[in-house]
DNA sequence: CTGAAAGCGCTTACAG
DNA sequence: CTGAAAGCGCTTACAG
């Protein structure tokens, strides 16, 4: 019942703990054949390190923390973070790093959580999400030099390693796309204008629109809610000049406006292009099904392990955008109707 | 930048560091005045305790772990695993408790996680989510005596105490609103066979269906994803006595079987009911939305910790089913097709 | 009520 | 190449 220690270890191979420390971690300080002797019996008794142990001893917590804040009942509707941690707990799960996963409320939780998980030695660094263009999390994690990587894109205010997508080539290939479809009036449902990805898609969006020649479009936020997304395509359809495509900064939004476009008797995609913001099972089950911008979530959750993981052993990581965001063309969008 | 420690706040109080540590776990040992005093200058330099050197000297992780077993594109699929960490994580956190979180390809994966885990002293406990009948885990944590909780339903074959939604009465009462419907031939779309909740609603649908003096009804078992789901709509409604009404096991395969009736010309809900088996926003995305049978994850959540902090404990905590699951209806039920 | 000391299971300079 | 020892930051019997 009780777990083996190293001291077991050295009982059994006869020599010192501090030579089964040397031979166990691969370092020089043992002839080859304790060395094999040693690791053999570790083997044999199963023996395993314990954290804590090496915790204290080498003050590192072989843990990194994710602090997620959002309200709970806006979780689970995006596959974004389910699959996000699966690719960064595979990667971390290489290097016997565990996830410390919390979910709170809001920024301000978010803010003590770090602070405690960070004073009790809990983490050796930070998964940072959901950023805001001026975002306390960032100073907070420079004064107590907590290693971090931000996901969501390169920042001027700030030499945190980051990763992200390309957020700005995504939103322009889409708009050439339904500029190439003839269309010339295109709206956007934007989600949470505070955070800074909203800004970097809304800018890109303007640029892409302007590029074309046309006139400044209509951009609406929200909290990515499907409420606000119904909302927003509700006024967005009564305009005047109403759009003849909408780009929403998520699926969840997209599918909501596909039943209110049914609801004004606006036919999808004859009379209005729907696109959808990320790719998901519910761009896919909706009828028409949604034209998306989809990523590899995983992928991404694994290049920013990586990149935390540079960052915890103090190198600053080389930093690129993720692979490229692709669109996925379906049912929801197509040439407008004749003007 | 150096984290402060009971030396320190010892020092500044000019007494011993068991003092400081009797006064700041509110143990008896220490007078009321220099207690006041530890506890005002900790509070100062804001110490925090160490978790690896409580771990070591006190022999507990402070965190207990959840291991997921999924291939990583169908998690995120169903909101029930975000809903359900936070409501876990909120509760646990209260006692300053942290949740490591695994996601493992496979059942044999998900063994080796525990096994590793456990034998680190990373966790005081564990959550085990999607029991198979014959579940390996649970020997495993017999063997180890790792505490633990089984959400998912009581069973024979083990003490180790369960939380669990009461999937008999909610398939029961779904089954009983068919029938007040005039439904008499009502199939169900169940989930992965294995899974020990799969056979407990399988079990209760037959039985309710009998128990209206129905035939024995068809089912139909998937693994969840909306292919499968799909293919056993158009199974079912090929058949010469096609059912007028279908219970899911979840949600993605109700919205998938809205499309395959819409495929083949059955209309849903006049010549079809579908129902699905979870609640979610996709639910209320599709058309016709979707009747569904709901809990509140969040609070299984909690519950969950609730009672594995029991456990931990030492007490065998008492297990009763969580709050029952309510029908919402919308628009995906009605009464069959004149006969 | 309080202090001095041992111990948790490792790691790591420091002597031999 | 190897051993003995100190130390990481706590907790907890054990003496006073």
């Amino acid at each position: 019942m009780k777990r083996p220690t190293i001291a077991e270890i050295a009982a059994r191979a006869g020599v010192s703990t501090g030579a089964v420390s040397y031979a166990l971690n691969g370092r020089p300080g043992v002839s080859a054949e304790t060395r094999r002797q040693i690791l053999e019996i570790a083997d044999e008794i199963g023996w395993r390190p314990s954290v804590a142990a090496r915790s204290l001893s080498g003050s590192r917590a072989h843990s990194v923390g994710l602090v997620i804040a959002r309200p709970a009942d806006t979780l689970g509707v995006e596959p974004f973070f389910m699959r996000f941690i699966a690719g960064l707990e595979g990667e971390l799960s290489r290097q016997s790093i565990a996830l410390l996963l919390q979910v709170v409320d809001d920024h301000r939780a978010a803010i003590e959580a770090i602070r405690l998980c960070w004073a009790e030695r809990r983490v050796d660094g930070l998964v940072l999400t959901d950023l805001y263009s001026d975002d306390t999390r960032i100073p907070l994690i420079e004064e107590l030099r907590i290693p971090a990587v931000l996901v969501g894109g390169p920042r001027s205010d700030t030499r945190t390693p980051a990763v992200w997508t390309d957020d700005r080539a995504a939103v322009t290939a889409a708009v050439d796309y339904l500029v190439a479809l003839g269309h010339r009036r295109i709206a956007r449902v934007a989600g949470l204008p505070a955070l800074e990805h909203t800004q970097v898609r809304v800018a890109a969006f303007r640029d892409a629109m302007l590029g074309h020649g046309l006139a400044e479009p209509p951009v609406v936020e929200t909290d990515y809610s499907w409420e606000e997304g119904a909302e927003a395509t509700r006024t967005l359809l009564s305009r005047r000049d109403r759009p003849t495509a909408i780009m929403f900064d998520n699926d969840v939004m997209a599918a909501a406006a596909l039943n209110v476009a049914q609801e004004m008797g606006v036919a999808v995609p004859d009379d209005l292009s729907v696109m959808a913001g990320d790719d998901s099972q519910l761009c896919m089950l909706v009828r028409p099904a949604l034209t998306a911008l989809a990523r590899d979530i995983q992928a991404y959750g694994r290049h920013t392990a990586r990149v935390l993981l540079q960052a915890m052993e103090g190198s600053s990581p080389g930093s690129e955008p993720e692979s490229a965001t692709r669109l996925v063309v379906r049912g929801s969008t197509a040439p407008p109707p004749p003007a």
